[in-house]
DNA sequence: CTGGTTCTTTGCGCTGGCGCAAATACTGAA
DNA sequence: TTCAGTATTTGCGCCAGCGCAAAGAACCAG
C-alpha cells in the first residue's frame, strides 16, 4: 500500500497522524518520530477482531483508520458493548496498566486499521517520554468518567433516555453532516444500539419507530440519520417533547 | 491525639502507614518519608464531609482510618453510590488527572481520618518518584474494570444477584468475623444498599427480607451479618437456592 | 432473478420491580 | 422513660420493558 511513496514520506504522515492523537500530544517532533518508529501495523476486515476477551494483553492499540467496537460478554452469554472508538483514538489500553487479559474483545466495525505497540515497547517509550505516561492517565480518568456517567444513566434513567444519549454521543463522535440531517458515520444495528444502552434490540426498535413517526430521525437497516437533533436532546433532557423549529 | 509520642515517634508511623497504601507500594522507605513529609491529614465526624460534588479538585486522600462514601448525584436529584472506601485506600483521586472538580461527594461514614497532598505537591511528588504515577495508572485501570463490571452487571442481571454481589463485595472489603457470621463493619441502610446497586430501598428490604427468612442474614436498623456467605454466592452466582452446609 | 441470510418491525402477554402510603420498629437525646 | 427522628417493613396497584414469536424488508452471492 502506498504504493509509491518512500519510506521517508511515509514515515512522516504517521508522524503526522500520531501528532494528533490524544495519547501522544504534547510530544515533540522527535519523540513523535521515535514512537512512530516503533510502530506496527494491523488491518482487519468489517467483522474481524483485533483481539478477544480473553487473549494476553500484549498489546495497545491506536485507530489510524476505520472504527472499532469494543465489547464484553458475561458469563451468562449476555453481551454489552463497552465503547466506540474512531480514528485517532486508542483501544486496548490494558497494557498500559497490569493487567493480564484483555476483558473485551475489539472488532472491526468497518475495514480498519490500526498502530500497535507490544507492551514492552510502550514502557520503554513511556520511560524516555514519561509524557506518555501521564496523557494515559488523563486519558483514563476521562474514561472513568464516561463509564461511571454511563452507570448512573443506566441506574436512573429510563431506556428511552438513555437511547437519546448514545445517539446523541455518537452523534458528536462520529456524526456527519448530510442533507437533511446528521447521520452517523458506521453500520449501527438496533441490537448494537441496545447493547451499548443496556435494553433489547425490541425496545429500541420500538424507540426508533416512534422517534420516526415524530420526526426526530429516520433510519434503515442499520443506518441512522438524526433529522431534528434539538427534538432528540429534548428526549435525552426529558424536556417535554417539543419540535424545536 | 497520639500525646506523649514524640515527633519522629508519629512520622514513623505515619510512613509504617503509608508503606500498606497502594498508590505507594514499591516506594523506598526514603522516599515514604519523603511522601509523609508531604501529607496533612484531615478528620471528620460520621456524616461530614471531606469535599463534596463540584468543589475544586485540589486534593489527593487516603484513608488513615475510618470509612468513607463515595456518591454522585444526578441532575435529577438521583444519588447513587460510586464506592465505599476503607483504610489504606485512596479516594478523590481526580488531581491524578486533569479533572478540574470532584464529580462526586466523598463523607465519612463513620469518624474518619484522612491524609492527604494537594495537587501541586502531588505533582513534585510524582516528578521525584515516578513509580506513584505507575501505581497510580494501575489503580485507575483496576478502578475501571471495577466500575465496568459493575455496569455489566447492571445491564444484565436482576436486582436480587446484584444486591447479593454487592454484599459479597462488601463482606470481603469490610467483613469482621462475628460468633454467627460475617458482618459488614460500618453502618449501612437499605437505601445506601439500593443506591449502590441502583435500585430502590424498597426493593432492596422486600429482598433482605426473604434472604431472612431463608436463614441466609440476620439484618437490624443499618446493621448485616452473613450467616450463610455460601447461601449468598448461590444467589449472587444464581444457583438454585441450596442450604450449603 | 432467486434463495438465503441478516435485520427490523410489531403484536401480545406477562412480570419484576417501582411508587405510594401507612404501619412499625429502633435509637439516641433529654 | 418518653419523645422525636430515622429506618424498616409490607401491602397494593401499575406499567415499562422484556421475551416470545412470527412476519416483513433489505441485502448479498451466485
Amino acid at each position: 500500500m502506498t504504493k509509491g511513496k518512500s519510506v521517508i514520506e511515509e514515515k512522516k504522515e504517521l508522524v503526522q497522524l500520531l501528532s494528533g492523537v490524544q495519547l501522544f500530544k504534547g510530544l515533540s517532533e522527535t519523540a513523535l518520530e521515535d514512537v512512530a518508529a516503533a510502530a506496527q501495523t494491523l488491518d482487519r476486515e468489517e467483522g474481524a477482531s483485533f483481539f478477544v476477551q480473553g487473549d494476553a494483553a500484549t498489546r495497545l492499540f491506536v485507530i489510524a483508520d476505520g472504527r472499532v467496537k469494543v465489547s464484553q460478554v458475561t458469563a451468562e452469554g449476555h453481551q454489552i458493548v463497552v465503547r466506540y472508538a474512531g480514528g485517532g483514538e486508542m483501544f486496548g489500553c490494558v497494557p498500559l496498566y497490569g493487567g493480564e487479559e484483555y476483558p473485551a474483545t475489539a472488532s472491526a466495525i468497518v475495514p480498519s486499521r490500526a498502530l500497535y505497540w507490544s507492551r514492552s515497547v510502550m514502557d520503554r517509550l513511556m520511560e524516555r517520554h514519561p509524557r506518555i505516561a501521564i496523557n494515559a492517565l488523563e486519558l483514563l480518568g476521562e474514561e472513568l468518567a464516561l463509564v461511571r456517567s454511563r452507570y448512573q444513566e443506566l441506574a436512573t434513567e429510563r431506556v428511552e433516555r438513555r437511547v437519546a444519549r448514545a445517539l446523541l454521543r455518537l452523534v458528536g463522535k462520529a456524526g456527519r453532516k448530510v442533507e437533511k440531517g446528521v447521520m452517523i458515520r458506521f453500520p449501527l444495528s438496533r441490537q448494537d444500539l441496545a447493547e451499548l444502552t443496556g435494553t433489547t434490540l425490541h425496545t429500541v426498535s420500538r424507540i426508533l419507530s416512534s422517534w420516526e413517526q415524530r420526526g426526530l430521525i429516520e433510519s434503515g437497516r442499520r443506518r441512522i440519520v438524526i433529522l431534528n437533533p434539538h427534538g432528540l436532546v429534548s428526549v435525552a433532557e426529558d424536556l417535554e417533547f417539543d419540535d424545536g423549529d
